[in-house]
This record gives C-alpha cells, sequence and structure tokens, in this order.
DNA sequence: TATGAATGAGTTTTCATTCAT
DNA sequence: TATGAATGAAAACTCATTCAT
C-alpha cells in the first residue's frame, strides 16, 4: 500500500504550525477558501500534504487559525488605541488614524478581511469572529470616543457610531482596492495619502469657508 | 401530469437567459463563485442543468454574465449621475449620493461586490471590468465634479481621486457591513442615516465651530 | 477544469440502481466493506464511479443497500416457513431445513452473511437489521414450532430456543465454511448431505439403539 | 517526568511483541483488519508507532501474527482432545465438547474467527493458517473418534466427516453470536447451556421415545 | 531499541460538463 | 430547445511506512 523509493524528510520541529499559517494565509488570500489546494499550501510551507493534517483538522480549520492568528496583534493595537482616549479630539483622531493605516500597511489585514468578506456567507463564525474580536471593538472604542468629544462640546451633533464608521471607511476602502483593482492593474491608492487628507477633511469639512 | 387546475402561464424562450442569471445571482451571493452548484441555479430557475448550457458555456460564463448584468442599470446610474453636473457643488453632492444610496438599497450590486472582491484573484477579468465599467466610471464623475467645484473655488484643495473615494466610502462600507456582519447578528447599518450624516459631516466638517 | 475527448455514455434506466447493488454485493463479498472499492463496484456495474452516486450517497449507503436487499426474498421465505406449522413435527423440521438449504444454496446470502459478521462491530445497525429482520424471525418461527410440539408430547424436554439455534446451525457453519475454507482449498461441504444427515441425527438421536 | 512516586516497573524487551499482539488482537477485533490503525494498535500497547516496525514489517504481518499466536494454546488442547480417544463414545463426547466450551468461553478464539472469517478472501493464508492448523485439526480428530464409534457399532451410520461439523456447529455458532449480535443487544447465547442440551440431543435424538 | 514527525499513495466524494433522447 | 443520466477530473483526507534523532 505505501511506497518505497528515495529518501523523503529532514528536520521536526514547533514552528511548523506557524509556517503551514503563513503559507495558508498567502493561498487563501490568493484563492479564497474552495479555491486554495492544501497540497499548495503544503508546496509552500516546504511540508507535504500529509503533514498539515499533524496540526489542523481540517481545510476549514486551516482556514480558522489563519483569520484567528492574523487577528492577534490588530487586537493588541486596537486595545491600545482605545487606551489611547486623551487631549483633543484632533488629536486622539490623528493617532488612532495614524495606528490603522500603520497596520494596514504593514500587516496583510487586508488579505484577510478580503477573505472574510468573501467566505462570510460560507463561513459565518469567521464574520462573528472578525467582528467580535476586531471590528467591533474598533468601531466602538472610535464610538466611546467621539461621544465623550461630544460631550466636551468638541464635535459636532450626530450618530457616533455613523461617525466611527465614516472615520474608518476611507482607510478600509483602500485596502479592499488594494486587493482588488491593484492586481489587474487599476490605478494604486495610496492609503497614507488618503487617510491624511481624510483626517483634515473629516475635521474641517470638505468646503471652503469664507473669512467671516 | 397536466390534469390540475393551476394555469400554465410559464413564460417562454426569450426570458430563460435572465432567469437564469437571477437564480445565479442570488446563489453566487450566497455561496461564491466556487461553492455555487450550477445545479442548484437550474432548480432556482426551474430549468434543468442542462439547459444552462444552451445559453452559457461554462460556469465562468454565467459568472460573467451576471457580474455584466448587474452592471448595466447601475452604469446609466452613473452616467446620469455624471450629467447632473450643475448647480453649488454641495447640491450636486446631496443630488449624487441620494442617488447611489438608492441603487444600494435597491439593487443586489451588495452581493454582486462581495463577489467581485472575494473572487478578484480568482477571475481578473471581473475585477477589470468591474473596475472599469462601474467603479472607474464613478470615481472619474465624482473626480471631475471636484475639481470643477475646487476650479470655482468652493471646495478646498486636495487631491480629487481621493475625495472622490472618500465621498464612496461610506456607503460601500455599509453595502459591504450589510452582507457580511449583519447576517451573523451584528447590528445593521442605516445605509440611509450613514450618508445623511455623512453628507454633512462632509460638507461641513466634524468639529464645531465656535462663533466668531 | 472538465475534460474533453471520446463519446461517454449509453443508456438510462431504473435497472441501475439494482445493477449497481449486484456488482456491490459481489465486491463486498470479496474484500469486505473497507477493503471494497467503489470504483470496482462501478466497473463491475458497467457504470462510471460517479454513477454510483446518483443512487446511493456514500459507501455505507450502498452496503446498506446490498444488506438490506438480500433480506428482502429471505425474510418472505421465513415467513413462509413460520407459516407452514403443521403435522408431525418431523416432517415441519424436514420441510424448514429443506427450505433453508435451498436458500442457502441458491441465493448469496452466505457471502452477506460473513460480511454482517465481518463488520458487525463496525455497522452495528447492520447486525441489527440482519439479526431483527431475518436471523430473530427464524429462530423465533423455529423455537414456537419447537415448543409446540413439546406440548404436543412429540419433543424431548429443553430451552426450545437453544433447540432452534441447534437446528439452524450446522447449515451457517456450511454456510460459513463454503465462503471461508473452500475458496482456500480445503474440501468442500455438500451442505444438502449435511443438512440432510443433520435432520436424521437431530430426529433420532447419534446413538444406535440396542433392539429392546 | 520521573519525580511522582508511582513505581515503575515497567516490563522491558522481551515482552513487548506479546504486549504489541494482546493491543493487536484487540483492536482487529473491534474494527476488522482494514479498519484497525496501527496507531491505535501502539496507543493500546503504550508504545510509539515506530516499535511496532522493529517486530513486525507491516501490518499484515501483524494481522498473521495475531492469528498465528491465538492458534498455539489451542492446538495444543486439540492434540489432548485427539489424545483422549477412550472409553465409550459418549463419554468421549462429553469431554470433548467440554473442552471446547472451555476455549471458547475463556479464549479470545470467538473474536479471531470472525476476524478471519471476515478477511478470508483478502487473506487467504489465513484462512488456510487457520483452517490447517485449527480447524482441521480439530475435525479430523473428531471424524477418527466417530469413525471408530461406528466401527464398534455405537454410533450410527453416516458421513463421520458431517457428523464431526455437527457436533461443532452449535459450539461455533454460540461463539460468532456472541460477536456478532450480543454487541447490538440481541438476547445472549448461553454458550455452556447450549452446548449441554446439544450433547443430550445429539446423542439421544430430539424426539421422544414412547415406552416400548 | 525507541520515538514520532513527516511522507505520499490511495480512496471517497463532488460537480462542471456532455450527450442520447 | 430541453432534459437529466452519466462521466471523470480534481481535491480532501487517511494511514501504513520511513527515518532522523
Amino acid at each position: 500500500m505505501p511506497a518505497d523509493g528515495a529518501p523523503k524528510f529532514r528536520r521536526r520541529k514547533a514552528e511548523r504550525p506557524a509556517e503551514i499559517l503563513a503559507a495558508a494565509m498567502a493561498v487563501f488570500a490568493e484563492r479564497g477558501f474552495a479555491g486554495a489546494r492544501l497540497e499548495d499550501v503544503a508546496a509552500r510551507a516546504g511540508v507535504s500534504k500529509g503533514a498539515i493534517y499533524l496540526y489542523f483538522a481540517t481545510k476549514e480549520e486551516v482556514f480558522r487559525a489563519v483569520v484567528d492568528q492574523s487577528l492577534a496583534p490588530d487586537i493588541e493595537a486596537v486595545k491600545a488605541m482605545a487606551a489611547a482616549h486623551q487631549g483633543p479630539f484632533p488629536d486622539l483622531l490623528r493617532l488612532l488614524v495614524g495606528r490603522m493605516v500603520g497596520l494596514v500597511a504593514h500587516t496583510p489585514v487586508g488579505g484577510v478581511a478580503k477573505m472574510v468578506i468573501g467566505e462570510a456567507r460560507n463561513f459565518p463564525e469567521l464574520a462573528r469572529v472578525w467582528h467580535d474580536r476586531l471590528v467591533s471593538q474598533a468601531v466602538e472604542a472610535l464610538t466611546l470616543a467621539v461621544a465623550a468629544a461630544q460631550a466636551r462640546g468638541e464635535v459636532r451633533a450626530g450618530d457616533p457610531r455613523l461617525f466611527a464608521l465614516q472615520i474608518v471607511a476611507p482607510l478600509l476602502i483602500g485596502v479592499i482596492w488594494r486587493e482588488t483593482f491593484t492586481p489587474i492593474g487599476a490605478p494604486d491608492v495610496d492609503i497614507e495619502a488618503l487617510a491624511a487628507q481624510h483626517l483634515d477633511t473629516l475635521l474641517d469639512g470638505l468646503m471652503l469657508r469664507k473669512a467671516a
């Protein structure tokens, strides 16, 4: 039933799971869940198909682990943002958005986000985890900050949760653009520039104000 | 099988393709491209599996057609928006955003957008079509409008394309939220309210201005 | 994703399931459940692998169906036997055993029985069905017949259920022998002769009786 | 890992193979050949997967060894039975059957027999070994004893080999029942009672004899 | 000797696609 | 045109077997 033949394997370690997940993240981001072949993940990780099953029970499990793992550092960042709550609102906002731009630029959140969006119907738990652990945390932190600023009379009246979404939206669109349209040759979006301009606009409005 | 009293006014030939695409849109939106079974599409369309192949050569072709078809009306709307270029900028902006909210609320663009995002890597042509025919048109129209308003001294300085993205972003986020998080029980986003508040903020800024 | 190439299939019918089950019975009997490859079943049935799944959801389902199907005719026979309950016990016994020999000789019960025995632990439901629908029916019928004969003073005292097992045992051993040892070249067992001799012995005892 | 107080008197080397075979017997009896995972055998034996291969070349080899090993003691018993050939036939028969009941009740022959029956087609050598070393020995011994008794005028005319099968059959059926139907909740068979009643019936016949 | 991580052939199952009717 | 039975390539997953340690 088995084989004979040539030399097979070499090493053995505890980094395997992480290596596999890194490979999986890339493949999932490229092909989506259903389109990803575990064999490709294995190849990318420099491992055999079977080795994956040494660490993860199913393809779904791998997918979940990828999403899960990509959350950890971001959650910390979000918490840090939430803790930053001091000083005048514009400063706070600049700080928060700056943090988010950093995240978005230096981690593969974009790819994972795309996966979550694309597979939300097939894997509701993923959408749930992503929402509960990341999105809702961020939104809540922002919402509170906005509400506080409103209370202080710094920020105009309005639904603070919607304000939170408004704040985050361009960043997300930037990320999605990068994942969706840049690869097909559409002009890239400079997320940092977008964020900067967004901040200014957000704070002061789009319209010029004639000198009183 | 006829002997039942129900009227047999099944539409014929001409509507078939449209019916199939409608069914396909629903199934693709639910399961994604790979997850969608043509058999389900057929069942949903009240048609045999084979019949699909009478009109479309492959599953990909069906997918393409779905995206393509969902574009047509929107493109018109975009063009209409583009044509609306008159009057003071705020009025224009309200008009445009209003149109987009209507579109987003009354058509399944949300579902299709999600598909395009999720499968962009697997079907770059889709992303391209979607971008070229819809996104870039809308962005361009907005960019031009912004630029014109800047020329007129109505709008502050800044990259008009980024302004365009800023304008659209919250709407898109709303749509994505609706497709991704609402189904898992997250609090819904009231897109109309979001748009309204977004407009106000955009025009006047987030910050309260002390009376001079 | 699919193929091109040469002509594929021919006919189409309602006999398919039966054909598949016949093939499956043979393959299962030869290789056991786990050892049987559905591909072989398909080949034997002159059908493609996929075709099996048109009629049965899983390999287990096929297995179940095989056992199930092999039961039907036998159950009738058992019921017929049970209905035969008349006349002096020796006549009844000859009748019953004759019937069973016929069954055993002209149907593949042997092969199926072997499968049930071999896979009882893996598929308890099979053992249960086999027991409830076939074995216990037969045993019960025999038990009742024996008990009646005891009441009539025809048969000696003793546990009638055990008598029933004694009656059936040599037949079953014959069948099992045929499935297990005959194929490896062991001398065959002439089940009819065994049955005949068994009947005589059973009725009169093994021992010669000196003339009073 | 030592620092706990439990005595560490693990047996060493010599017992390993036997321990592995004992574990294997259990697993094979539970799952059949194909269904048994060597990993489970290893776990059950308190040994690593690799260790099995230190003693046995393949899974088949392990299977063979299990069957082989389970034969040894039984063969002795059979030989002993064969040697017992003295005195009047009924005494002999009681002795022989008594021995067999003991065997059957106190060893796992039942489980092994089931395996042999179930895998006979896949592993003909097993069926052959089982037949040649055990079954045919027992049958032959019985056959000779019967023939001798016939010669002495103790036993009625008839094929002595078939008589031998008749003698053994109920015991085997009892064992098979225990392995097949008892686990699914069918009423158990009291093998000792079955044997006792079988002996009586065999010797004297099922039918009551009117007083001369 | 003993371990257990790693391998990869082999099997089930799915589903886009074909084609006889 | 329309049907749906049939096909078969593709991919997840299992587990006997190997071998570096």
